[in-house]
DNA sequence: ATCAGACTATGACATATATCATAAAGTCAA
DNA sequence: TTGACTTTATGATATATGTCATAGTCTGAT
């Protein structure tokens, strides 16, 4: 499904887009593609070729791996306005990750070739391009690192922060991911989850309905998240 | 210490400095600083001011995080023509991670306004650059899922047979971190690093002689990396 | 050469975590 | 609505992993 845009009024442009050329812009709106996914909707597979610069203009989706053994690791959660393409996007051929909705989303693409070419050309959208790239893989790769250190019930309380943190202005936030999903995102197993939630539960940190959560002992779920 | 360097011969230059034009090169020849540092040395600390874009010309280095309570969480081991100054190095002011020597080692520096006045002139060499820094941040992100994902011999299992493969041509090779390192590396407790060494020995896949590993039986070891 | 401190090593034990079993509740398509 | 399937939930149990204690070895500074 394509829906017409102009890029003149879009909200990505003063993300990074402020340092278009005129023609540049031109090119670029005349050969985008806006397409919607439906909740749990695959956007793109592992191992397939990088044939466009995509990012999310509303929804939200999932970035994970699927193992050969079945199962999942998510690797991120994006929101608006972040890349979907990113890692390697302009350094390997194929995506070695998938990418699927969580909510139903809009993505915007662009020929991966007219990024380059717009790239060779103007330096300055390029070191833009760099920065913004640079800083969503510092983010992953110190999230990861984050979880790492931490036992499953830090583990658990981290993610309902940050998840809290990113969806919603207070403390109650819907949960856009199943057990499992938390499961397959910060390494441990489904009943472990849900059990750990339970625990929180019953020691009035968090209240539970459904996927709706709402965080109502903050201080001492902050302490488990630093100290475990 | 400094010593004076070719730019025209550097190794570099072929890796990523080949879109130069010859009067940035002669601006990035006369501004470079070139440093020597001891085994053991920090090259920089977490949370110093980003000034400079390093890269490594010879050596080992360890690029980590250390935490409040002590400690360090190693991100990852860099070899020579890797940059150092990666994570963030266009997109933060300060270091999120610090970096030592784990070899002798030779770093060059680049003023990081100059390489950005180069950048904002050069794009083909920006887009050279992001190149680069996206393999190498995606490395990074892929290498800590692995870790993520399997059990404590797994990993064990996991980064023996990475280093063996970095750091020798044959089966042997001289391991360049003591065990808490590798525990520090890979997530798990000291001891369990050790024995776990130890267990791998007694059923023959590798032989230990200090820091020396010879790697004995790689199609178990590698099974144990892939099932754990 | 000696000493302090780190590193390696191993055993005993406590704890964290996964796995297996079972069941209720929710979801979606026919 | 039914029925198949997934998700959520909880208990019992096995396993993996960390912690503590102890000791021998190595290393670097004096």
């Amino acid at each position: 499904m394509n829906i017409t845009c102009n890029c003149e009024q879009c909200e990505l442009r003063s993300t990074f887009f402020l340092s278009f050329k005129d023609e540049d812009l031109g090119a670029f709106c005349s050969r985008k593609i806006e397409t919607s996914y439906a909740k749990g909707a695959v956007i793109f597979r592992e191992s397939q070729p990088v044939h466009y610069f995509s990012y999310l203009k509303s929804g939200l989706v999932k970035l994970y791996k699927t193992h050969e053994q079945g199962g999942e690791q998510i690797i991120s959660i994006a929101g608006p306005f972040d890349f979907v393409s990113l890692l390697g996007v302009f350094s390997e051929t194929h995506h070695s990750y998938a990418v699927s909705a969580l909510d139903d989303s809009v993505i915007c693409s662009i020929d991966i070739r007219l990024m380059r070419d717009i790239a060779q050309k103007n330096a300055v959208f390029t070191l833009n391009l760099m920065e913004k790239l640079n800083t969503i893989s510092n983010r992953i790769i110190l999230e990861s690192l984050e979880i790492r250190k931490r036992n499953t019930h830090g583990r658990l309380a981290y993610i309902l922060l940050k998840l809290c943190d990113a969806l919603s202005p207070g403390p109650a936030f819907e949960l856009p991911l199943t057990r499992r999903e938390i499961a397959e995102y910060i390494g441990m197993s489904t009943e472990n989850v849900i059990r750990t939630l339970s625990e929180f539960r019953k020691q009035k940190l968090i209240r539970i309905n459904g996927h709706e959560i709402e965080i109502t002992d903050r201080t001492v779920l902050e302490r488990i998240s630093i100290f475990g």
